[in-house]
DNA sequence: CACTCGAAGTTGTCAATGACAACAATGATG
DNA sequence: CATCATTGTTGTCATTGACAACTTCGAGTG
């Protein structure tokens, strides 16, 4: 029919890439793999050979999700590496990744949480989560050592710290990024300060 | 054909009750107009008589669904109010109500939350998400008015309080109530005091 | 170098679904 | 009791996800 080659040769990457588009253009309801063949040029039963389902593209479309988020955690934590910078703001650029990937793609966001918690999720998610919060974790134990942060259970304390970031990422998802990052910053100060009276 | 009235009755209920049933057994993919009528014992156009859509359907199950948490919450306060508790027990309350709801019904949280990042989303889940936002701003304007909360934008403090409760809910998904309930008391301690030094 | 064999794509098909149009029963209102 | 909006029904259509059976390609292997 055409000269196009019989194999595609990177049909599972131009897939991912696809959906992720269609994702945050016109939400999850509007994923089809049928479209996402045609996108590609493919016959409507080649993505079956790269996706069991259309659970298994919807994960692994979270899955990248994850990996992207957890590499921009870890590139804004050595930033603040080269700078020296103290704790707190350690925490701010941690948040800025985080609200930044949440508002840049609220549904691939959603789309990771929600998978996460359907009972035959695969582990790799909830590893990915994991890894996250090792991030933050990490953050927090040095900012004890540097005496930072106040003693105690360094994770209880990632976990506060995580939980912020998510819900604060959750409800901004539609603002503009300006309004956000001034709420961030706030955020973080009271979180280092404490809401109880001084 | 059967003796059953030609007129259901009660068709919307019916079909919402139906739909939070199966979203919190199977999930959001299994949903389907068509077998929600058949359970109900309709014909598979009825829903449409109710429900324009079937993302209509969905948006009125997510405002039912903040409706009811929105009634959680300000049960606790009420229940606080009675105990005459001071602004610790308070937060500790909104927090149980919140994290109570996303353990029981995560799936329904969760769908809450993804449509109200839709653009066409309704207004009404906006004016939702706005009505838990005073509550917790109510709490916190109290507390600073009996000294236990720190001076500062009241509404930048409900706001870092409901993000980290939304978050921690988010994450504590799929775990024990008895464990998530131990971290809670640590959360709410954290953001009263501060991650700062001593 | 010819062969084979598995990976990747294709066509064909099926039942299920969401949406809509045209029609029917019901019961509230004048 | 006549009307008429509401609620339900039947029928139909294009789209979809899944699967089965077949084809093309290309990487090794003897």
């Amino acid at each position: 029919m055409s000269d196009r080659p019989y194999h595609h040769g990177d049909l599972r990457s131009t897939l991912l890439a696809s959906a992720e588009r269609t994702l945050a253009e016109r939400g999850p309801q509007a994923l089809s793999l049928r479209e996402l063949a045609r996108e590609a040029g493919v016959s409507h039963a080649a993505p079956g050979r790269h996706f069991k389902d259309k659970r298994a593209l919807l994960d692994a479309l979270a899955l990248h999700g994850f990996q992207r988020l957890q590499a921009a955690l870890e590139e804004a934590r050595r930033q603040q590496d080269q700078a020296g910078a103290d704790t707190g703001a350690y925490l701010l650029g941690l948040a800025r990744a985080y609200v930044g990937f949440a508002l840049a793609s609220p549904a691939l966001l959603d789309l990771m949480y929600a998978r996460k918690h359907d009972d035959d999720a695969p582990e790799q998610l909830a590893e990915a989560v994991g890894a996250m919060l090792a991030t933050v974790l990490d953050t927090i134990a040095e900012g004890q050592r540097a005496g930072e942060i106040a003693e105690g259970d360094p994770t209880a304390i990632a976990f506060t710290v995580a939980s912020t970031l998510h819900g604060f990422a959750s409800f901004s998802a539609g603002a503009s990024i300006e309004d956000v990052d001034e709420g961030l910053g706030d955020v973080v100060r009271l979180l280092l300060t404490g809401l109880g009276p001084r």
